[in-house]
RNA sequence: GUGUCCAUAGUUCAGUUGGUUAGAACGCCAGGUUGUGGCCCUGGAAGUCGAGGGUUCAAGUCCCUCUGGACACCCCA
């Protein structure tokens, strides 16, 4: 075998496509029950775009972009994330001129050079949502309650949707400084990972999975109540409206989000199914993002969730069989001769959008009839001598058996009322 | 980037302390007398044993390097 997909990628086969299809579609269709429209933008940026947006000293953007040279100079990188893409169109475009509050979705592959594992691809595969242009907590609860009604729409009910606010530049800053002096103070009981995160991002250090960190930062102040009147009353009424609009959430004061955008709102959906990579979904608020990029000084909020953990949990609670297309009728032809005629059938079905297949390979009828129902196809019919001297056809039914006859002429009505 | 395990037909896997032409199941192909699938039966095709190097009379089996995969850390979707 000579040539290989890219490490970390995986070819998305015919045999599964159409569950890619199918799911796609059924996002689509919750989206637009909320009224998000699609937005498609392209798969590679200038590299300064997500330096900007996500922030220079993010994982993401410290090791984690394909980023390259064009012919031109440029330095581009395929998107790590959709979301700086998306307001990028935004300002661009001048979207938030033409109606004060942009509401889009997106379905979107995305990039990142890491390892991978369980859940996690250099390829993989993100749909979120984002409303560019409202401050109001009523936005945010839409958000979440969007992205909660996906995965139920689905069946699926083992997640749970932890939210928290992460403030203001303000009052998140004072929270850095106390949260920082308190963990110098216990600096000698944390994981060296975390001794090293307390000067660059203290917060995450209480996001930590190591369980001594855990245990040692049990008493740890947590932003929420340091949080200025403006961030409390927001978080307090997204709350309020998610009760009101029966969203079921926790609040979890040590979820801090890998992206510096965020303001206030910063939510996560965590699967109770999957393995160590548990995040189905995470997002926010980022008032500060529109302004950041070169746009005018615009709220917004968005989450971003991750397709191919979304088809995991599909495939581990068996929820769905989705349908792949199959043809209705295989024609068959009980010798060559009748390939012309064949041909021609297929084309008069095909042209009023019945799904036929015939056999291409000059095989005998035994194993035309083999293919039909491998291909799982609802009908047979068989063309031979027969046929043609009495322009009738039998109709064979794969799945009673029975068979039936009908004048050639009825061929395509009969595929197209109850039949077909 | 770090760690652990792994790599043999299309797929899932056997393959003894190194020893002849590397096996099975499923799948695939063809048949089982006239023009009808599934079940069953018979036969067939199919492998550079991940790649490269080394040890040996002899390597799928032992050693090294690389590549890829799985899982975890880091981080995130």
């Amino acid at each position: 075998m000579k040539y290989k997909s890219i490490k970390g990628t995986k070819d998305i086969l015919p045999d599964e496509s159409h569950i890619w299809i199918e799911v796609e579609n059924r996002i689509r269709k919750v989206m637009h029950t909320y009224n998000y429209k699609e937005i498609r933008t392209p798969i590679f940026e200038e590299t300064k775009l997500f330096a900007r947006g996500i922030g220079e000293f993010t994982d993401i953007v410290g090791k984690e972009m394909y980023t390259f040279t064009d012919r031109g100079g440029d330095s581009l990188t395929l998107k790590p994330e959709v979301t700086a893409s998306v307001i990028r169109a935004y300002i661009q475009h001048n979207l938030g001129e033409k109606q004060p509050l942009t509401k889009v979705y997106y379905i979107s592959p995305a990039f990142r050079q890491e390892r991978p594992q369980a859940g996690r691809l250099r390829q993989f595969h993100q749909f979120g949502a984002e409303a560019i242009g409202s401050k109001n907590p009523a936005v945010d609860a839409e958000i979440i309650s969007l992205a909660a009604n996906i995965y139920e729409s689905f069946g699926i009910r083992d997640f749970v949707i932890k939210i928290n606010s992460v403030g203001c530049e303000i009052c998140r800053n004072e929270y850095k400084n106390i949260l920082k002096k308190f963990l110098i103070d216990i600096s000698n009981k944390l994981s060296p990972e975390s001794q090293k995160r307390i000067d660059v991002n203290p917060m995450r250090v209480l996001d930590s999975k190591d369980e001594n960190d855990r245990i040692a930062t049990k008493s740890a102040p947590l932003i929420l109540n340091y949080l200025c009147n403006d961030c409390k009353t927001h978080f307090a009424q997204l709350q309020d409206l998610l009760s009101f609009m029966n969203v079921t959430f926790e609040v979890d004061g040590r979820i801090v989000r890998g992206l510096d955008y965020y303001t206030k709102t910063a939510f996560e959906i965590i699967s109770t199914e999957l393995g160590s990579q548990d995040a189905l979904a995470g997002g926010g608020r980022y008032d500060l993002l529109v302004k950041e990029l070169g746009g005018k000084d615009t709220p917004a909020v968005g989450f971003a969730a991750g397709l191919e953990r979304l088809l995991m949990v599909l495939q581990k609670q068996n929820q769905d069989k989705f349908q792949a297309p199959r043809p209705k009728v295989f024609i068959a032809y009980a010798d060559k001769s009748c390939e012309k005629i064949i041909l021609n059938l297929a084309q008069k079905l095909r042209a009023k959008g019945v799904p036929c297949e015939i056999d291409l390979l000059n095989r005998s009828l035994k194993s035309q009839m083999r293919e039909a129902d491998r291909q799982n196809s609802d009908f047979v019919i068989v063309v031979g001598e027969n046929e043609v001297k009495s322009n009738r056809l039998n109709i064979k039914n794969m799945k009673t058996g029975k068979v039936e006859e009908i004048d050639l002429g009825n061929l395509e009505n009969y595929f197209l009322s109850s039949n077909g």
